[in-house]
DNA sequence: TTTAGCACTCCGGACGAGAGAGTGCTAACC
DNA sequence: GGTTAGCACTCTCTCGTCCGGAGTGCTAAA
């Protein structure tokens, strides 16, 4: 379905101007801001002949009209101008992916907050997912007189660390089962490391049979932590919006969004999209947050990936939006990529 | 000043019956709901005194009567009954100091979960401060061919991580730097610790400048970090009040809260209170949350200490406050000398 | 096909009335 | 003298009503 180049005029004007004010557009305005160069009798019919088909929407009889989804859907797909950062966005952006890294999870932390503020609505991060990462070192190493400090590198970056209790052990001691750990879990999965890590060491030295037994279940706790992948950022930008003047509204988004899986879902489902995909409104299939668009992509991080993304109203600046997710997108790849 | 018996429990009555509701209390519900064996017209003369004597305050001149914060103040130093948790809650509690702990930031993360939770309110954990812990362990661990992983070990249990990057060193190298390092920076405290590496690396291994000095710049960013000694949970909990359907009201709470300083100088002010100790409202001296209310109490760990705390409207359930926090500062103690 | 004009619709703010809740005061009561 | 019943008064809150404004849809003319 396509419309001929004067409704398509209209529709952008209507939608930029509906995202610019929050409020419904009326044909005069239409016919005033936008150099149309015909009257608002006639934007009138046009945005009639819009309605009809769907691209438009009437909160009532006698008031603008408002986009609909399939109106955002078409503006997105057709009529949406390429944006860019702005000189000083892009420098913060970039001076984030400079700073010292201290730990991957306080780094994404820090992504997404970057992401909310150049964004001003709600940015996200799904992080690369564990099965398919393997370790590129592990150690144990002497904390204090009854514990011992393990450490876990992962080959893109990820750096898990754990206290584990034991009741005697000389540094040599450690120092051995370190190596065994080190030699033979090195490049092994995720998802079958922690049974592997579990007989091995069984076999090597059961008389540190608690030991073992700490160190397989943090590695347990390390792969299942599905749930620790979403980073959220603060929902404080949505406050400033109108559409969320209702408190009610934002509390069904936000818990919408905190309980854990929503979101999730929601990405696993993206079928074969464009990259920075967009979902508007009731294209998310989910009923508490079937009036809010999201704009995200993919990043890689070695054999696996993650999702970088930006929540926020179906009035959203699209253009924007997406410029900063593939902005990210990249940014992020870049920095999974570079420690192999 | 004091208040005789019955006035006393007219204020009571008046605050406990605000605490629950949220609505200006009359005298007709007083008489009604708590056994005072008066009349409503003598709880009316009461509550006239109270509010002459500043107890009390009367939203207009029609209305029941909104205790003041001298009110709240009276009521939490002398009438307040003490609270204890049910049985559910301590379990929840206990629990997340049974599980294994990954680091000490996703414990404290966890920990302001757990506080916001059961107080449903905004919780809050104001970290050790850096400057008196000291190193237990330094390690420097290959990590990739160009990268080196520094792990720190502070008394107190907390693990910091970095990725260093170096063009080449074997793992000898590695393992004698490492060792210099731990030998005489263990045991110096944080504020120190940073120049004496800088001296030692120099002198030692003068060849690796590079990496001296990212080991020096992070050991930096470690002492430095305080403004990252605060966390705060997910303000979702004070949606729920009716208080905040005023969405600017909490857009300001929430600001305040997030412009890093507020807490912390709120908390470095705190007085010889007791402890757990109650602000009410204007007692915060700030005005972007004077009508807000905290309780906050100190936890040690090693030979430093840390804040944990609750923000919630003036009209909160301080006996559970209290009681919450109470709890929690003893877990966080004894989770934090355990490591000794 | 476009446009001007006009009747019509609907929203939102202003206004006022009435109900409800609560007070303060007075006068009677124990 | 403290306590209480009664009552007038005040203030808020909720409706219903009433415009004014904005925008539409339709018709008829250009």
């Amino acid at each position: 379905m396509t419309l001929d180049d004067r409704k398509a005029r209209v529709l952008r004007a209507v939608v930029e101007e509906h995202i610019e004010t929050g409020l419904p557009v009326g044909s005069r305005v239409i016919a005033k801001r936008y150099r149309l160069g015909v009257s608002s009798a006639t934007i009138r019919n046009e945005m009639a002949d819009l309605e009809d088909t769907g691209y438009l929407d009437k909160p009532h009889t006698s008031s603008g009209r408002v986009p609909s989804d399939r109106g955002y859907r078409f503006y997105v797909d057709e009529l949406m101008p390429k944006k860019g950062l702005t000189a000083e966005e892009s420098r913060a952006v970039e001076s984030l992916f400079r700073t010292r890294i201290r730990d991957v999870v306080s780094f994404l932390r820090e992504t997404v907050r970057l992401v909310s503020e150049t964004s001003n609505y709600l940015g996200f991060v799904f992080g690369p997912e564990g099965e398919a990462v393997t370790f590129r070192s592990i150690h144990l190493l002497p904390a204090s007189s009854d514990k011992a400090l393990l450490v876990l590198v992962t080959d893109i970056g990820f750096v898990e660390t754990c206290l584990i209790e034991m009741s005697d052990a000389s540094k040599d001691e450690l120092q051995s089962m370190s190596e065994i750990l080190s030699r033979n879990l090195t490049g092994v999965t995720m998802d079958q490391v922690a049974d592997r890590a579990y007989s091995l060491l069984r076999e090597e030295t059961s008389r540190y049979a608690m030991v073992v037994e700490q160190v397989v279940e943090f590695l347990r706790s390390v792969t299942m932590s599905d749930g620790d992948r979403l980073y959220v950022g603060s929902p404080v930008n949505l406050l400033n919006l109108p559409e969320f003047r209702d408190v009610d509204r934002l509390k069904g988004v936000i818990s919408a969004i905190e309980t854990n899986g929503i979101i999730q879902t929601l990405l696993t489902k993206s079928t074969d999209e464009a990259d920075p995909a967009i979902r508007i409104g009731a294209e998310n299939e989910v009923e508490a947050i079937k009036d809010i668009s999201m704009v995200y992509g993919t990043f890689s991080a070695g054999r696996t990936e993650g999702k970088i993304g930006i929540l926020g109203p179906k009035r959203m600046d699209y253009g924007r939006a997406v410029a900063i997710v593939s902005m990210f997108e990249e940014k992020l790849s870049g920095f999974f990529s570079r420690g192999d």
